[in-house]
DNA sequence: AATCACCTACCTACTGATAGGTAATTTATA
DNA sequence: TATAAATTACCTATCAGTAGGTAGGTGATT
């Protein structure tokens, strides 16, 4: 693994914890064993990484999601897919939803970064839409919005309780 | 108002804006026009004034809903009364709720403030379970999980892409 | 006399960011 | 093919600013 995906592993870590202002520069670094000063050759300032880290979490997470059609053609439903990438998250790695702490403080964060938070929920409701549509619901942009509220609603509940519980009772 | 009152909102209004980092001894104090050595008699520690915060927040928000009996008796449903004042945080203070924000971060915050937040969505949940419990949900409990996860999560993405239309979407 | 509600002055630790340097590698030119 | 130029991926050293927190002092109220 190159540094600069290092640093961005790194501090995904970190802001699933605690948000935006969970990592710093020298933390990073440290971690990966090299210089504060280092990490600004690969992101110019913190900003630029927060965008890079959720622009990258976002397109790695609709990747994962696969096409809804792919999905009812091989007799799934392709809600069942969405619910179960979030409930890994939770479970496996045991943490927030990357966007989902990113959105909750979008007012205060950069431009660049608020951007990206955007771009992750405006690519899952149009993901979402898509799968409710298949399934016939009559009003899926209704739907989606619903289902992703629920379930970064439900992840940050269950997270703050520390009780997977919560999310299963929510989501089943 | 009091100065420790004036402490208290200022900081609220910081922390719905961007989580318990987003504000900080010496702003709160410029803001009601006292020394940040001087918040310190008010709050021993930062994690003072969040948990006192959250408590207070909390107080606030179960006597804002009264009793979901009350709401029957009138002849109002008990959960319009609770998305009226999810909505109500959102449009008019245009901020989000705050244990929602906190609870999002509630990995990386001070063991009394967590306390406080895992406080909120209890009291919260044990609301919502008599409201449904009113209504003859056959799984309240469940029914409650659902409707604050839903909530909470419509709150985050309505603010995050600042437009009420998806809270309103997703909870009519 | 004690308590309250502040104050000044200060501390250590950490923040993101910059300037300027270096060894190793890669690319362009003669 | 040999050499020169440029680029990569770091480094040391340092900056101004901000963080939470502390010690000790002051005038007003109780």
């Amino acid at each position: 693994m190159t540094k600069k995906a290092a640093l961005l592993k790194a501090a995904e870590n970190k802001v699933r914890l605690g948000g935006y202002s969970n990592f710093s520069f020298r933390e990073l670094a440290n971690e990966i064993g090299i210089k504060s000063a280092s990490v600004h050759y690969h992101f110019p300032t913190k900003a630029d990484l927060g965008a890079e880290l959720a622009h990258q979490y976002t397109d790695n997470f609709i990747a994962m999601l696969g096409e809804p059609q792919a999905h009812k053609a091989n007799g799934k439903n392709p809600l069942d897919i969405y619910t179960q990438l979030f409930k890994n998250a939770l479970v496996i790695d045991k943490k927030m939803c990357l966007c989902g702490l990113l959105g909750a403080e979008s007012d205060s964060l950069p431009d660049k970064v608020r951007d990206e938070v955007k771009r992750f929920f405006i690519k899952n409701l149009a993901w979402l839409t898509q799968a409710h549509k298949i399934n016939g619901e009559p009003d899926p942009e209704r739907a989606a919005i619903q289902t992703v509220s629920l379930l970064e609603g439900a992840m940050m509940i269950s997270n703050t309780l520390d009780d997977i519980h919560y999310f299963e009772q929510a989501t089943f």
